[in-house]
DNA sequence: TCATTAGTCTATTAAAATGGTAGGGAATAT
DNA sequence: ATATTCCCTACCATTTTAATAGACTAATGA
């Protein structure tokens, strides 16, 4: 499952991409309008900023945006990003991978299914964008 | 990612399979011959025991065995039991299934995406069985 | 320049989940 | 009877998750 953390991302993301003609968002606003905690929405929005995914600016007039259009923002990127892993086993992960200590990863069967479904995965969440979650698109 | 008890499961049930004629199994020797935590493993199989996958035999002779063949148990079975939910997110849960409480699901593209990925995602797991990941098959 | 606005950063916290341990109790075979 | 083996309940330590607090920095504009 998805961590709130991610769920909540989303929220805002989307919120961000259906007001990009606003210019920049204030926090306070996706907070209120998307019914998230504003401080744990503020640590959200600034690790967007720093993977480059969202850009901001101080003081009046201020606040967050896109920097690329909803189109060019994969799902599978903002899942990595803030919940880690998409595979169901670090030893087929393709972004995180970790060796299997008591089994040996060419003869396991359970890495070959495992495999497949994070291609099954994959196949969905590297071709979605944020675009494909906006309500109007 | 799954959870180390789901991982040990699996560990476990494919040594019972792969051993299926040695009448019952004890914990011990699954528990040396996959490393397993000995105590932890005995949770794992008593859960696996009160839902019908595993039978148990106690006394001299006794162990854990197979109730059916490995060809009938189910991978998505297992990670439901032991792990929760397969879908990333609680609104698009078949098994454990949660309202959203801030959006409405008809209009959700998340609900879409996510619904596509649970899909993905159970085509091969619900398809798959125990004899699927052992060595010999 | 100075107050206001709004994001930045570090730390803390409470609760839950995870992974593992301890130690009897109950059933069974010999 | 007794050794064997699973059964059961409780407990514990650590990590993760979700959220909060508060001070700091940068930009704006009157």
């Amino acid at each position: 499952m998805l961590s709130k953390k991610t769920q909540y991302a989303f929220h805002a993301l989307t919120y961000l991409a259906e007001n990009q003609d606003k210019g920049p968002i204030l926090i306070s606003e996706i907070s209120e309008m998307r019914k998230i905690s504003l401080k744990f929405l503020e640590n959200i929005l600034l690790e967007l900023k720093k993977s480059g995914i969202l850009g901001s600016k101080k003081g009046k007039g201020g606040g967050y945006y896109l920097i690329k259009p909803p189109e060019e923002i994969g799902l599978a990127k903002i899942i990595r990003l803030l919940d880690g892993p998409i595979a169901l086993l670090p030893c087929v992960s393709l972004n995180y991978y970790e060796k299997c200590e008591n089994c040996q990863e060419e003869i396991c069967g359970l890495n070959v299914v495992m495999s497949e479904v994070r291609d099954n995965t994959l196949k969905v969440l590297e071709n979605k964008s944020l675009k494909d979650v906006l309500r109007e698109h």
